[in-house]
DNA sequence: AATTATAGCGTAAACGCTTACGTAAAAATT
DNA sequence: AATTTTTACGTAAGCGTTTACGCTATAATT
């Protein structure tokens, strides 16, 4: 098939350590010699065998990206595609390569992908990441990065959306406006991204006072049809808010819909924003407020650390956090 | 780190070369060591290595997922994250990873992912693939599978959407209506999936003797943006149209905004169908009437199609085309 | 000029697995 | 009972790299 280290070797006369020797740019072959065995190289096409590498490198070149979202198959999540694409971008300058995992269970000893030494790093992805799961891997001494979730009492690297500080500023934008009646509706406490923007919700809330009026549902998935039926217990409850602030855009979605039903319209009626700012925030009527996420500079920041930790495994972990920005349109009733 | 075959062999005072039989169920070794092999390998969590496997049988139970997309980078394209996440579930049940590139460039002696020998086989997606590119590939002997796109004079394995029905379709519906002065907006004619649906509205038109009312922009790419330009064109022109059937759902949006710029709605002045049924397509206002494309069930015809061809690379090329379904919604003004 | 260091190469082992081949014992055949 | 076949293993080679080690010339040192 493809052309080998011997097929040069046997061209040139020389052995094919000096092949290696010369096209990874080891010392120990003279430059005319190195050249001589770059362009045969090119000639033949020669790409490394990467198993034969990586038997005896015990590196793969490859960095594993596993997502356990709560949407299982989650077919067309708005949300991850983005990271990873960034992040294969990112990886891809520094000669790796990108292997998914949607589809795995919660167990690395059923995680092939680490248990068959196809992967150099592991970046995890999703709100339903366990911690045993987590621990184990990390214990395994595999580079790791989280995204969007961190474990207390594990020693993983994480990269953060500013959850708190974007719930903040979605929830006081709207008490500035005039709001008080302000609810919140978000997915499983259990979950980080969760109750961080419940806390910063709350936050808010209270720096105004507001400790009393204070109405929030959490439900067991963030998705358009829990949006739909909390922002309906809200509506029909006994103190219907005039704003509401959604953990994701998905339930801002659904909230929209349960607007509807209710025969009220938005902004009027009620002001709603969300967050995470997915392609389609933009392009509903009436147009989304949110909360963005940098969701290509996680996914970047992601690939760049596992790179970093590949390099020197012995590096402390380090936890960044990526701010958010508030994306002002129709749904919010202020422009 | 991980366990060996030779760890098993040491501590049943066996070969090695047994050890591989037992677990490989293979012939030559009694059933009583067979299962002792067994339980010692899954009392030390053995897992075969990949890249000594890979290197001996120059199998990499990997398949590469490349999409050559307009959009570079099309970070959030809600059109391929289905059909990746379709492919990587039916992939994994017959023991197979899937390795993403999305970046590189138009080259196979650029693709990286082949020249080292990483995958058993190659699934292609997306409007930007060359001929050349892909012929170049096919020759190679690789197992590929073309998906929504199908080159002349190539023997690569092919799934298509049935863009020809499924613009056929749509554009009967707007006919079926009332609508006389159907106009179309699409990419690209060198794009297939352009010329199939172009045809399907031709055929439509010419179906009912319109052969004289018919209009069509092409633009260079199928983005909301061009949609847009496309629709202001038409609505400004000197025959502007009742209805519009757009080669994709995003330049119905696009069509959309333009209907709205221009003072216009939907469907009230203009009917609109759109084609791919995207996410988005029932959350916009008013939702949108379009064809729907059985995208996880195209991934999953394309794994399937690749585990076939590389269990006999002798198997003929095979077209698989899969129908679609038209979506009424609002936009197309007649519920 | 004798010694020591160094640059430039080849040799061979190793990575962990599969598999062709060999061999001895057991089973089947005559 | 003698032969052939089959079963159940071990031996060893090989997949394509990398790399520790050794060797020989040349260069640098004293």
């Amino acid at each position: 098939m493809s052309a080998t280290t011997n097929d040069i070797a046997r061209k040139l006369n020389i052995s094919n350590a000096t092949v290696s020797r010369a096209l990874n740019d080891r010392p120990g072959v003279s430059n005319e010699l190195r050249q001589k065995v770059i362009n045969v190289a090119n000639e033949l096409g020669f790409a490394p065998n990467m198993a034969a590498r990586s038997l005896v490198t015990a590196r793969t070149q490859t960095i594993g990206f596993v997502i356990r979202s709560f949407d299982q198959p989650f077919s067309s999540d708005p949300f991850y595609f983005p990271m990873l694409t960034a992040i294969e971008l990112e990886l891809v300058l520094h000669d790796y390569h990108v292997m998914l995992d949607t589809s795995g269970s919660d167990n690395v000893s059923h995680l092939r992908m680490v248990k068959q030494n196809r992967v150099d790093g592991l970046i995890l992805a999703g709100p339903n990441l366990n911690l045993q799961f987590v621990t184990s891997i990390c214990n395994s001494g595999l580079p790791t990065v989280l995204i969007d979730n961190k474990l207390k009492h594990t020693k993983a690297n994480t990269i953060l959306t500013d959850d708190k500080g974007g719930a903040l500023d979605a929830t006081q934008h709207l008490l500035q406006h005039g709001h008080r009646a302000v609810a919140h509706i978000g997915g499983p406490l259990e979950w980080v991204s969760s109750r961080q923007r419940y806390a910063g919700y709350c936050e808010a809330m209270q720096g105004v006072g507001l400790n009393q009026q204070m109405q929030s549902i959490h439900t067991e998935a963030t998705t358009i049809a829990t949006g739909e039926a909390a922002t309906m217990a809200l509506l029909t409850g006994p103190n219907p808010p005039t704003a509401i602030f959604a953990a994701n855009d998905a339930m801002a979605v659904g909230a929209m819909r349960a607007v509807s039903t209710q025969g009220l319209s938005l902004p009027n009626d009620l002001a709603l924003v969300g967050f995470d700012n997915i392609d389609l925030a933009d392009h509903i009527t009436p147009s989304l407020t949110t909360i963005r996420i940098f969701k290509e500079q996680i996914g970047q920041l992601a690939a760049r650390r596992i790179i970093d930790l590949i390099a020197d495994t012995t590096s402390a972990p380090v936890e960044t956090i990526v701010s958010t920005e508030l994306v002002i349109r129709r749904s919010c009733g202020c422009s």
